[in-house]
DNA sequence: CATGAATGAGTTTTCATTCAT
DNA sequence: TATGAATGAAAACTCATTCAT
């Protein structure tokens, strides 16, 4: 009874977009595919998303906000600084657990962002703004914490940050786009490799 | 008179689908488009290419050979242990500036292939083919031979490897892909904190 | 608690579909956008006028009575002969501005007439009855008085009112479609030199 | 073996949807009747014509171009003045001739732009620019040439245009896109009574 | 070999109309 | 009576591919 923004067929449109965005990518994608997956008649789709780009925008836009979510500033205080994490390897473990189960839920929508991205500029700007306003500045703000604590390496922060990013990153995209076999202690494994490689690269010894 | 391997025509076919498939990608590119841009007619290119789909072969399929061509070990003999490097630390020096100039001079084709690679199933397992038989022997030959040495961490062959390549693919793709700008300085610093950070992660201190 | 024959919604739909069919016409005219600036929801529409083309034919039936009521011979009675018009003149004169009058306050609507009417062959039967039993008759009449009073020219009573007719159908057209701008003034002038190119035409010296 | 502008299949897709357009609008018709009744496949519609309205396009702009040639004042010169048409009613008689002509052998372009000149705002003003530049100085050269011959009443020139063009442009149409039947005799007739009445309201006695 | 007109199946999109609420 | 989500048929348009020249 209650004023629902999605209506149920719109939730299937979304999930069955999703899905077949994901297998072949979306300029490959066809409506009438969609829509044959979602049960519904393909003029539905076209009432929710005026186009089919419209339909892609409405998935990557949550994802990216979801994405960030962990890091803007507020609760990430909360999390990283009032429940203390005593160092920079504890923040990294912490962040990729998180950034893993992350991805282990969304990686159909990763992929889709990973390969759109490379298409669509306004994904990219909008990807590219979100950085720069919500990721970048919390990992300065750990970065310069930690190297003050005599944790980290004499190097710039901006070097800390790109080296421990890109290797979360291609880790997180191996192990759920590449990788996808192996079981949950391989991957604590696994997290606990890179997590010591970052350190043995920016860490102080 | 000698049976030349691509005609100029077919060549002109070649470059401006990999501009365009690079620009928009495989799925949103058009023959047509192709054709126009390469100046020649429309069945031009069906004359060479039976499909749409052979034109991407085409392409991909020679990029694959460049790339694994470095780590034939035949070749690789002669480079990395003829020419007697001295250190883990000094192959992944040179690997990495072969790679990036590798990087440099292939972006459009780099991109195309790390769109595709998710789509075509052929093209994934050549892949893994190449990587199985070509680079990862290869690289499993080189750890080892400075883990006898020393050189490195008391970890698996196999995670020094996927470590030391994740972070390379990430830092060559980040650099040609998205932080496209930027002097030739700024590159070597760029690849020298690398390849430090990588014998921080795996090097014995 | 009356029953009223023209709701306020229907009355607001009514009013949006004369705007839009008049601005792009009755075939690429949609009906949600008649819903849309109307302010109702698009079912609404489909309560009140089974299809499409029955709001067409509610917008232009009432349009062509008002056409022809003053034509109506009981009232023309009244208004031409009683009120003792002296000459054919003067009729021409009192028909023009009565009928551009007419024209300035249903401009819309009479667009949408002159459009339609060339391919809804109902409204055109329509409209070709209501001249032969209202129009014509009447001009007919008042031709044929003038004819005898020595006023008019010795032409076929059909063409005098086929001239008489197709200029004053011309020319209202040409003031309220095409040359849209002009003072209150200009377009007496524009009447009476009308009135005056008619009656050189038809008139006897 | 000439180098053809239109292809056979062209010109039949342009014959197709001027019939179609006269018949029901050009946004009431479909490509896929066009394409049909031309018996070709749709997409070759499209092969020539970008989109539906660029069909349009180059079905009304070389009626434009045929339907001012006879106004453009090199020809006419050489017609109307070196010719030595003795008067205003030989130059009327001449040219309502010669537009009946035309308007008969193409009644169903004629008709088509008559509907789309309702809503086609680039044919408006391509219209208008036509007639600035090319209909109206040649009127306006003949009713002063013939204005000071005394021939023609004490009228401003614009008037005196504007009521011979709208009574033989209403005339023309009335005859070929509602009287449609009609001996030649009766069209002549027709013709010589427009010409007559014409001459009545602005010659001079 | 090269061309480019033609194809037709497929794509995205529109829209009048229906119907459960 | 009014709503607006849903429909599905048809619209405009795209495109890889074929083939006569």
């Amino acid at each position: 009874m209650s004023k629902e923004r999605v209506t149920d067929k719109q939730q299937k449109i979304l999930e069955s977009a999703i899905d077949i965005f994901a297998e072949k990518g979306y300029a490959a994608a066809s409506t009438s595919e969609i829509a044959k997956r979602a049960g519904v008649a393909e003029g539905t789709i076209f009432r929710h998303y005026r186009t089919k780009h419209e339909l892609l925008t409405a998935i990557i836009g949550p994802l990216l906000m979801k994405m960030v979510s962990p890091f803007v500033i507020k609760d990430f205080k909360k999390e990283v600084f009032d429940k203390d994490y005593g160092s920079y390897e504890e923040f990294l473990r912490r962040l990729m657990e998180n950034r893993m189960k992350f991805a282990r839920s969304h990686a159909a929508l990763l992929k889709i962002l990973a390969q759109e991205i490379a298409f669509q500029p306004e994904i990219q700007s909008e990807f590219k703004k979100l950085f720069k306003e919500h990721i970048y500045p919390l990992f300065l703000k750990v970065v310069e914490h930690f190297k003050e604590k005599g944790e980290l390496k004499d190097l710039p922060s901006e070097t800390i940050i790109r080296l421990t990013i890109t290797t979360i990153v291609s880790t997180v995209l191996a192990r759920f786009l590449i990788l996808t076999e192996g079981t949950a202690e391989e991957e604590q494994r696994f997290l606990e490799d890179t997590v010591r490689f970052i350190m043995g690269g920016v860490g102080r010894v």
